[in-house]
DNA sequence: TATTTATTCGGTCTATTGACGAATTAATTT
DNA sequence: AAATTAATTCGTCAATAGACCGAATAAATA
């Protein structure tokens, strides 16, 4: 078994651009030989086979076969191996606790969830490292294997600081250095990322998002949030609360105190504020916002109205996410808003809306969106950790404003 | 006179990114010897002489005199030439046309503003190439020097092809090849942007809003718009139609017919709104929203009122944009935005309604924003065009989503 | 045989290193 | 006070290493 990669040695920045291009182009073609790998970088045959043998060397690549049936020789075929590193997706819940495997080249191994620790803070820190450590194993991968971990979780996360600022649906959460027991527990580098956020990467990833640059990600279940991602990149804003929209001052008076403390407009479409205008609208008994909608479905007119509203309530916040971000697309996700026949009341709402309607999806992946986001953001931190180009990114910066004008 | 720096010839990614930060460390500490810039970059003495030669020959820096008072060898100190080429940023309003010219170093060397031609048009295509030139050779510049063009306009801007798509101030600006007829008319390619945008950028480089890396910008004048700057970034949108908050579903009923046309919030806060609210409310006549703004001040309760309620609204849109992007601070600007007394009405009612409230300040550049701002980015896209790692930029993407996954 | 793959061998470009001359200030001697 | 020497810094030269490419060559196969 060979030791895992070390990291990578100080290489000069063209060589470490060529390497990236290589494995750009390994991890989009997948068995392909080195005179290939050639034509499609644009590099020499002879750069190539030094790449290709520095990646073999650090375990990065492996063969896997010859060409054949071709006139001419026969070429070697290379794709990632497996060893080059593995990355841990986690989608902590306040209900269920998902855990997800890949390999360097994205291939998802394996996926598997429980329900979380009810005791919530420590408790459910060590439930993860267990389930991690049970996943790995059961994949023939050494935990120590395990370059990146991301966690997806409910909260606002500060983009500084990595910390789990407003973490209200899981107990005690908030208090722990989360980033730094994790990443002792499981032995490698682990970032926090809010769930909306990571299951609007996963859509884009794998989901019902692909190849799109401006998305909007409308989270509608226990609560409600917004997952922002213009130009290619996620919006955190300032202290990673951008797509707090239950503050939106949309559906009741701004001012109230409730809305002030939950939040305006969640507190009219949040699992609760639902339930509430179905009971005060004179409904009878339940527990959860599927029960109003199976009531909706057969004949209750007051159930109906309540979902109504909570439609045109979304179909609100959906017009304003379009007038400030004009996104391409919009998806619809959680438990209520993924729901198809919910989306299309929404879609309806916005139609009568907006000068120019935005289309509408439902998510795909459904729950499984955040531990997929999860798994997209630790592989490109894995892929940037090896190939990163840090100095380079930066935009260059303007002449600096101190500057004498001639006439001001 | 040396001729304008020719299309820098070929050179390898390595010495692009030496040029390249050679070049910053011009820009930012100016007159410098090249033994400091050695230092400062971290290259070589030698390297260093090559690039500074290079930049030399191409017209890009000159000497500027010599150190003394050191001990040793006294050294030959460098800065940017103006030779190495100039920028226009251009703001066209309804009202008012502003040029300006700067050098590749960011110095403004002249503003120009004349009232635009009201036939609007190619009229003001003429205007523009008129002042333009005015300017250029008033400072000794040939304005076959100008590399680049930043146009400021209102209206929607579409990012991928450059082209105006309603620009409702500018009478027959949409049916227009601006960029090309302009281009063509000044020899130098141009770009166009919203002028909110521009604004906001213009705070950023030279204004209230610098070294802040999320910032929303709130114009309030005849109409109302927003930009948004988030992760260092401008948010055009899919459609360039970012920042369009007239639109937004506040202050009124967003299924009314002028709402859908206008927009539910512009159809309220606008300068007709404004007008229209204080005739309705039973003001005596008035021509102009500063009309109102001045009864106020002498006591007139009606218009007082009627600032009130429109301040109510704008700290509404402000919520919508904190909870929507969570940025570090708004700039107010516009007509009525940028009045300070204004902005404390917004930012009391902005304190009632946001759980954490966010800096607000009045635009320090006024009506010169936008001009500045389409100055910052023709500066900015003069460098990529010398200095820019094009193919390096990309982030390296994540494996197609078209892998099959181990268990799904 | 024609074709394709892979390796080897110069040649070029870039950047670094160390040595060196040139220019200037500081210190010391006459 | 003037002259000489030392110290310091600037900039250039020459040698070297890393990385890339193109051409030539060997190897393998339809």
């Amino acid at each position: 078994m060979t030791m895992p990669a070390p990291p990578p040695p100080v290489t000069s920045v063209t060589r470490q651009l060529s390497r990236r291009s290589v494995f750009e182009a390994l991890l989009h073609r997948s068995p392909i030989s080195r005179a290939d790998l050639a034509k499609v970088t644009g590099l020499s045959k002879q750069t190539m086979s030094e790449v290709v043998d520095a990646f073999g060397q650090q375990g990065l690549v492996r063969q896997v076969g010859r060409t054949s049936g071709n006139v001419g020789r026969t070429a070697v075929l290379y794709e990632l191996s497996p060893e080059g590193g593995h990355v841990l997706g986690i989608d902590l819940g306040a209900r269920r606790l998902t855990v997800a495997l890949a390999d360097i080249a994205g291939r998802v191994l394996a996926e598997a969830d429980e329900p979380t620790d009810s005791r919530g803070g420590a408790w459910a820190l060590d439930q993860i490292a267990r389930l991690s450590d049970r996943l790995a194993r059961d994949n023939h991968t050494h935990p120590s294997r395990i370059r990146s971990i991301v966690l997806a979780t409910p909260g606002v996360v500060n983009p500084k600081s990595g910390a789990i600022e407003m973490a209200p649906n899981i107990t005690g959460l908030g208090h722990l250095n989360v980033v730094g027991l994790l990443g002792e527990k499981l032995g490698s580098p682990v970032v926090i990322e809010n769930d909306i956020n990571l299951a609007l990467l996963g859509e884009i990833w794998h989901g019902c998002a692909q190849n799109v640059a401006n998305v909007a990600f409308l989270a509608l279940g226990s609560g409600i949030g917004l997952g922002l991602f213009t130009n290619g990149q996620l919006v955190r804003g300032e202290n990673g609360a951008a797509g707090e929209i239950g503050y939106l001052p949309i559906g009741g008076d701004p001012l109230q105190a409730a809305s002030r403390l939950q939040g305006c407009l969640e507190y009219q479409v949040g699992a609760t504020g639902v339930l509430r205008r179905y009971r005060e609208a004179g409904g009878s008994e339940v527990e959860s916002v599927m029960q109003v909608f199976e009531r909706a479905q057969v004949g209750d007119p007051i159930a109906a109205q309540v979902i109504e509203e909570t439609a045109r309530l979304i179909g609100l916040a959906a017009a304003a996410v379009i007038a400030m971000v004009d996104p391409q697309l919009i998806v619809l996700g959680g438990s209520v808003g993924a729901r198809p026949d919910f989306a299309d009341q929404v879609a309806r709402v916005l139609l009568q809306l907006s000068p120019r309607p935005v289309e509408i999806r439902t998510s795909t992946l459904g729950r499984r969106a955040g531990v997929v986001g999860a798994l997209s953001v630790a592989l490109s931190r894995l892929h940037d950790a090896f190939f990163g180009v840090a100095e380079l990114a930066a935009a260059l910066p303007l002449p600096p404003p101190a500057h004498r004008s001639a006439r001001q």
